[in-house]
DNA sequence: TTGCACAACTGCAATTTTGCAGTTGTGAAA
DNA sequence: TTTCACAACTGCAAAATTGCAGTTGTGCAA
């Protein structure tokens, strides 16, 4: 028998998907004031200080937010070489993407976000620590890249720091995140999400021909 | 006697400036985990619980920072009719700056946020409030704006939606606060942080001009 | 298979944060 | 000047959060 997961993991995973779960159920019955962590942790078969091991916060847990990370697929699927907005707008939709369950739990997350949008805000915040693994990236690799060590001499780029370049890139990025997340908040599937996101950058291009 | 502020305010203020002092100076004496909240809300001559009602967090505290707000003036130098990008720029980085004191204590205040990186993301989350505020006013005044009403047949803004411009507007001239912000942690003077606004919506142009 | 290093869980105590309800003093209107 | 509504402060209790130190069981290498 192949073990995709070890015991240890796999039990992890159950212990993360019961507090979660408990967390979320009684969300939705009892608000989420109806989220007491004692109760929660009880549910889940341990302690309450088990449960901050897993979540930092009840928001968290009612939401199953994960730790962002930039997986090595994703930056497989990635061409500094490409149309770096889109390039780097989809690679930061993957990880914000990565951070929260399958398009097999979106419509109740959909029905949790539109109960309570204070918890938006919880996402925006992760959003801030996103752009952090994607600037890195960006960043490093940009440096190395054609389009950076071959520029022409004519280049509007030139006389910049590629850090600060990457840094306006990343960034410019990340407001199409919050495009896509105020505009699919009740419907965060992939096919949604990804479609947004080209309008988004559509509307960007538009926008900004009018400004600059 | 004139009085600029009533007794009532008066001692609001007093008090305010109490915790905040005898925060930031635990903080910068001992360290942030050297802040205690009894400790500072004793030293200040108030109950525990009346710190919270000055203060979130500890964190607000040390650095002294007042709910965001857009001022009268604020919005008297505002000109929706002017450079788009520039102006909501300037209004955003006024309303951010605000929300701290003045250039007296600019220098402390670098000292702090080079002593605690961490705090940094305190003041990113501000900016995130920042935004809705000065989303609803440009919202609003753009709509009612010449250039938006009398917009020629012709222009790239045709078909979109208003409050989608100007939601991509404020965010984008909300990395520019980070930009902003990033470059002047430890000079957070209103000089420093205008000219540094003006590089960066330099740098976004050019960045822009290889990119659209 | 044994034994070790370490991940996960736990209880406990301290601190932070919030809700609530009661007291006091200020500001303003009559 | 008196009166009244309310802002500010308070104690108290509950809940959330964190640090620390000890126990247990898994994963792995000898």
């Amino acid at each position: 028998m192949s073990q995709l997961l070890s015991l240890r993991d796999r039990k992890r995973a159950e212990t993360w998907a019961a507090l979660h779960a408990a967390a979320a159920r009684r969300a939705l019955d009892e608000g989420l004031e109806g989220v007491n962590i004692e109760v929660v942790a009880e549910e889940a078969g341990v302690s309450a200080r088990t449960f901050f091991n897993y979540f930092p916060c009840k928001e968290d847990a009612v939401l199953g937010l994960k730790k962002p990370s930039v997986e090595p697929e994703m930056l497989a699927a990635f061409d500094i070489e490409g149309d770096l907005l889109a390039e780097v707008s989809r690679l930061m939709l993957a990880v914000v993407r990565s951070i929260q369950g399958g398009d097999d739990s979106a419509e109740l997350r959909g029905r949790i976000y539109e109960a309570y949008p204070q918890l938006r805000h919880r996402r925006y915040q992760y959003i801030l620590k996103v752009e952090q693994l994607v600037l890195e990236t960006v960043a490093s690799q940009l440096a190395e890249s054609r389009r950076w060590r071959e520029m022409p001499a004519n280049s509007a780029w030139q006389g910049h720091d590629v850090d600060d370049v990457a840094f306006t890139i990343v960034l410019t990025a990340s407001t199409r995140m919050r495009h896509v997340m105020q505009k699919t908040w009740s419907n965060p599937t992939a096919t949604a999400q990804f479609q947004a996101l080209d309008q988004g950058l559509e509307l960007l291009r538009d926008v900004f021909k009018e400004l600059l």
